[in-house]
DNA sequence: TACTTACATTGACCTGAATCAATGCTGAGG
DNA sequence: CCTCAGCATTGATTCAGGTCAATGTAAGTA
């Protein structure tokens, strides 16, 4: 129970109450304002004076609908625009010649998509809608230029960037000096945090990607994750019925990050 | 033998030829000109013009050296300064309360470090030199002010975050998807590859650091890490003497870097 | 010169997670 | 409704790499 109305919260999100639809140019674009965005708290620098807000406006070409599956950009295609997500779940991977495939991270609303591809001009991994997905797209040429006069904007995208950083040390962490379940635990603990500072519960959530995409992302094969949930359900840490979790007991989760188990 | 060779040119480095001593404020702290600097073009925007690059040599506010040994930054530490790399080696690591430790990579001369601070005004990493150490200190609230006015630079500046979540997600495939002895080779080709780009041979290397904290960036235990450097050793690819390393064959290492064994 | 300390190597053994394989669940489409 | 496709679960077995322990090496120092 209680797992249809956390999809239907998580659904709802993408209707925002103001969406300008005056603005709209074609099927797949529209113009739009931050001003009044939902998830502006989440991708945009507070503490804006009004004639700053509106030089951010600015910010934000068009929006573009991403489909589940389909995918925002692939690795070696041509960088221009970083992407705030409004709605949806994506996942991005790195892939070798050879075929490896790492899932390096998986977004939700308010989160800012395809940093990677600023140093060389050109995306170096896939980002695929796990759901289907609204994106703002921010040409960076005119994020750089704005972040001239904007100090905020500046230094925000700054910490955007360093925040990506941090985060995958600490996706470091959990890859080189982690147990299967350790991993498991903390990525669970992980969405749920994320979850909850966009409203929704923190004890439930659905699932959006497979088994198989979790344990890409965390460096384990899919039945490990699956033995790893089976475990936490045994114990009676996580009831797990497919994609939907309730997490009963979060302290235990913690308790088996912070185990330490390697002297 | 050729590794005294490789270990007098990396020392050598630290040798600025044209270290302008004049500028000299104390014993441990000297103002200093990027326009001369000999890893200038490592650190520092190219197709400045005069006036921008007499902005930019504003950046550096001092020069700092680190003993071997010592830290450059901690973990907790406020945030100020990036930290070019003039000459040395360092390792940065994150540790949990819990005393786990991951080493989330190395860094040497003409490289940026510190970039973790920025989200939260305070550093998330220590930061160890493996070597004796001299480091330009650049003030990022100096960073943001001349980013304003010096298109190259800002955009300069990004391209370093950009390069470094990239190299994570890199390191992260690494950890996700290879084997021990895959890691192993990836890493040699990785730092054989900075060294020739500053001028080392591209087969000769001294490592800076012990077969622990190479496990330790690598995920896997030391003793994996000299089984590995055993390994090719015995099959001719690579000649391993305590940390002198002499590569014989790096289209072998690479053949093992792309087995991709698991199908 | 011998002693100490810090690292590195090697062997024997064990275990956590991968692999291989069978079976179960669920939602979409005919 | 049934069927099918795509995931998920579970069991049996294997093996890469971890663990534990002994030994080797080199640089510094008394």
């Amino acid at each position: 129970m209680g797992y249809g109305k956390q999809e239907i919260r998580n659904e709802s999100l993408e209707k925002a109450p103001n969406s300008p639809k005056i603005y709209r140019v074609n099927h797949d674009s529209i113009k739009v304002a931050c001003s009044n965005c939902n998830v502006r708290e989440l991708c945009m620098p507070i503490g804006l004076n009004a004639e700053e807000l509106s030089r951010v406006d600015e910010l934000v070409a068009t929006r573009r609908t991403i489909r589940r599956g389909t995918s925002l950009f692939r690795n070696g295609e041509k960088f221009t625009s970083l992407f705030a997500i409004r709605t949806g779940f994506f996942k991005t991977c790195v892939t070798t010649e050879d075929g490896r495939d790492q899932v390096t991270g998986f977004q939700m609303a308010g989160e800012i998509i395809g940093l990677d591809g600023i140093v060389n001009d050109q995306h170096t991994c896939d980002a695929i809608a796990l759901e289907d997905a609204e994106v703002c797209v921010l040409p960076f040429d005119r994020i750089e230029e704005i972040s001239r006069e904007v100090n905020a904007l500046q230094h925000h995208v700054h910490k955007i960037m360093s925040r990506e950083i941090v985060r995958e040390h600490g996706v470091m962490l959990l890859l080189g000096s982690m147990r299967a379940e350790e991993r498991l635990a903390a990525f669970l603990l992980n969405l749920v945090q994320r979850l909850q500072a966009r409203g929704f519960s923190k004890s439930e959530l659905v699932l959006r990607m497979t088994r198989e995409e979790i344990g890409s992302y965390l460096g384990m094969k899919l039945e490990t994750v699956s033995r790893a949930f089976s475990k936490f359900s045994d114990e009676g840490m996580v009831e797990v019925k497919q994609r939907r979790i309730h997490i009963r007991d979060a302290e235990a989760l913690k308790r088996i990050v912070n185990s330490q188990l390697c002297h």
